[in-house]
DNA sequence: GGATTACCATACGGCACCGTACTGTCAAGC
DNA sequence: GCTTGACAGTACGGTGCCGTATGGTAATCC
């Protein structure tokens, strides 16, 4: 029998969160699942509100810096770079999507979360504000800009989180040449 | 002791839907909450899932047709109706933002009522992309923006679902002007 | 005024879950 | 080989919830 690590625990979590919500990660599910008894969730973790607490841990700490070093390693020109963005963003993993919808509303419900999903927030929206003032925009209307930027993002990862098809090339094109109208 | 209506329900079910999700409507909690025991509810409701229904019902109902209504009052020109849409959309009430967000993510989970939102979006993309086009953008370019504006209205309530600030009116007419690029 | 209807209360069985207490088991170190 | 520590199993009390069954009450109809 395979032993398993807090680890195993807090994927486990995070998928089941991903797919249901933070009130579908119920411990004794999660064990038939890892085909456990519960008697090893309480070793590893004191309670189920610290594993909630580890997997928003952990999506704190992958979600931001994954996509902010994939473009930082692209091209130099700004507004290529913003365009990388778009692709990576823009055509983030399902799963990867409907994890972040799962934290935005259980954000929504409980002031902890709510704390840390600002933060990631406001380091994205930075990232993304530079790119934009990189390209030539005063700072003021780069951060308009960076703001319904990520309004879109988020937008656009719940609309498929219910099924809706990706948007377009052409429709990211459409707001690529927007954002930079006036460059 | 005053009787209640199946709309007293449903009308609660939506506010604890709009602050808890879906999860959170119980039943006897709403019993609870409406001073009354359960045995009343389930002479109004056959189960917990009608009651749902009927929440669901509703929103379709009321959701879209209010902020149609009130927009199509307003001006003949359609950019000035762009911008009562953006007043009407972004300002709603929280209380109203709360339920469409705890809708959407339900619609991730459930399939029936996946195509209820579905067909809410398709309503609301059509009156959108009509507005964009009569301002003088071809159709298909009409569409992709429309698409993308309603990313990022959607995004925007789930933004201030977890307490964000309202975009700026700056920020608006950033948006405005932007959509508008090229008429 | 007796019966009917509309609505609510009470009580119950059953399930899924939390967290605890206690009992194994198996490998590493002595 | 015995001990110890890391892990897993079993069993339990308690809670919150669903849906049902059955009984109560107040207004309404004849």
């Amino acid at each position: 029998m395979a032993r398993l690590t807090p680890d195993d625990w807090i994927r486990a979590a995070a998928r089941q969160m991903a797919t249901g919500g933070v009130d579908s990660v119920r411990v004794e599910r999660l064990a038939k699942e890892l085909k456990v008894s519960k008697g090893s969730f309480y070793w590893h973790f004191s309670d189920r509100a610290t594993l909630l607490a580890e997997v928003l841990k952990v999506w704190e700490e992958e979600s931001t810096l994954a996509v902010i070093a994939d473009v930082e390693r692209q091209d130099e020109d700004p507004k290529l770079k913003l365009w990388a963005l778009f692709e990576e963003a823009f055509g983030a993993p399902a799963e990867h999507d409907a994890l972040e919808a799962a934290i935005r509303t259980w954000a929504s419900r409980d002031d902890l979360v709510q704390r840390v999903v600002r933060r990631v927030d406001r380091r994205r929206l930075r990232f993304v504000t530079d790119l934009l003032s990189a390209s030539g925009l005063p700072q003021a209307e780069a951060l308009r800009r960076a703001e319904l930027l990520y309004c879109a993002l988020i937008g656009e990862s719940v609309r498929r989180s219910y099924g809706q098809a990706k948007l377009s090339r052409k429709s990211l094109r459409s707001l690529h040449s927007m954002l930079l109208m006036g460059t």
